[in-house]
DNA sequence: CAACACATGTAAAGCGTTACATGATTCT
DNA sequence: AGAATCATGTAACGCTTTACATGTGTTG
């Protein structure tokens, strides 16, 4: 059997609430997954082919516009089952890449007042995409999917994720911003 | 010019302080840089060559043990340069990678008792780091690598990140291991 | 004398991004 | 008539991981 990679599972991951064909996928891995998994279209075609091979999905074909024919990929009873299993299993830790961080190691050799505006503008970054989670999480909210039992509860589940790391890193980023500021007016007294 | 990867920028952090070999980066490339950027030997050695072409580091022989010799990098002007100048540049944003927040997306094909177990593991993994990075920032902050002059400052900031970050993460583990519990005993009621 | 730390490199394969390619239907 | 949306694929390139390759000096 062949052993299946993050995108594949990814990919049953987005086919698990119901079919849809590849072109759905490309934008279902935009919001909520793409805030912690993304794929490009170059990727996912592939991909979803391998899942086909290897009997996870199954697909039917219908002739919709343009020059192919149009594929409506759903899980199997063999895609279910390897998913369940997936889910459970101990994750893989993958090395992180945060390029802010990597930069405030060496911090040292910058110009404090421009470093102090990159952290800044990297805040205010952060606070505009937290107004849009706080906004879906309370969508979902609403709609009852802050029950365990609601087929949306994992959606809501990492939205709640989003609203517990977002402010922490503008929490962050604004620090920095007050010691940099601190420490420009320390070399350039008036 | 060549344009320099996030890598070579990397290997330019690791050497702000001061000359290494590429031995010692390989080990620099762990502990606290590797909390949020990594590199493989296999990347490295090319890397510290690409650099050194472009007149970014250079470096002295001399033979060490073993079948090569020993090289000891060091930045140079053109490097601190380059250096200072990334630093300050708006971060380009990578998609994140998370495995655990992508199950959690399709929690509702798993089994509530397993996935339970799964994120209380993880939470107990991240508590044991997260105890690490307490006491390496106790240690610099001892050092007087709190004040935005010290030239740790940078890595103690990159800590101070971690011991924001660590604890929502395990909160957030711990609060979908409640609802996770919830759920199982309204399946399986007494 | 065996294991480990020091030290530098190459090769192959997989993963991910950017760009290319095609063409029908629907909306403005 | 032109732009946007729907829809599926391939090609080339770069980054990352895993594995291979070599050999000395130090420590138990």
């Amino acid at each position: 059997m062949a052993t299946v990679s993050t995108l594949g599972y990814a990919l049953l991951c987005v086919l698990h609430r119901g079919p849809l064909t590849g072109y759905d996928i490309v934008r279902r891995m935009r919001r909520p997954i793409g805030y912690y998994w993304t794929a490009q279209q170059s990727q996912i075609y592939p991909e979803l082919a391998r899942l086909s091979a290897a009997g996870l999905t199954e697909h039917e074909t219908d002739s919709g516009p343009g020059p192919r024919q149009r594929k409506t990929h759903r899980l199997t009873a063999a895609g279910r089952e390897a998913l369940a299993e997936w889910l459970v299993r101990p994750a893989v830790v993958r090395p992180p890449r945060d390029e802010t961080v990597l930069r405030t190691y060496a911090l040292a050799m910058a110009d404090p007042a421009a470093m102090r505006e990159m952290y800044l503008a990297e805040a205010a970054t952060y606070e505009r995409q937290l107004a849009d989670f706080t906004g879906q999480h309370a969508e979902l909210a609403a709609r009852g999917a802050d029950d365990p039992g609601h087929p949306e509860f994992g959606a809501y589940a990492t939205l709640e994720f989003a609203l517990l790391r977002y402010p922490s890193r503008i929490q962050w980023c604004r620090w920095l911003a007050d010691r940099l500021a601190q420490l420009a007016s320390r070399n350039a007294p008036p």
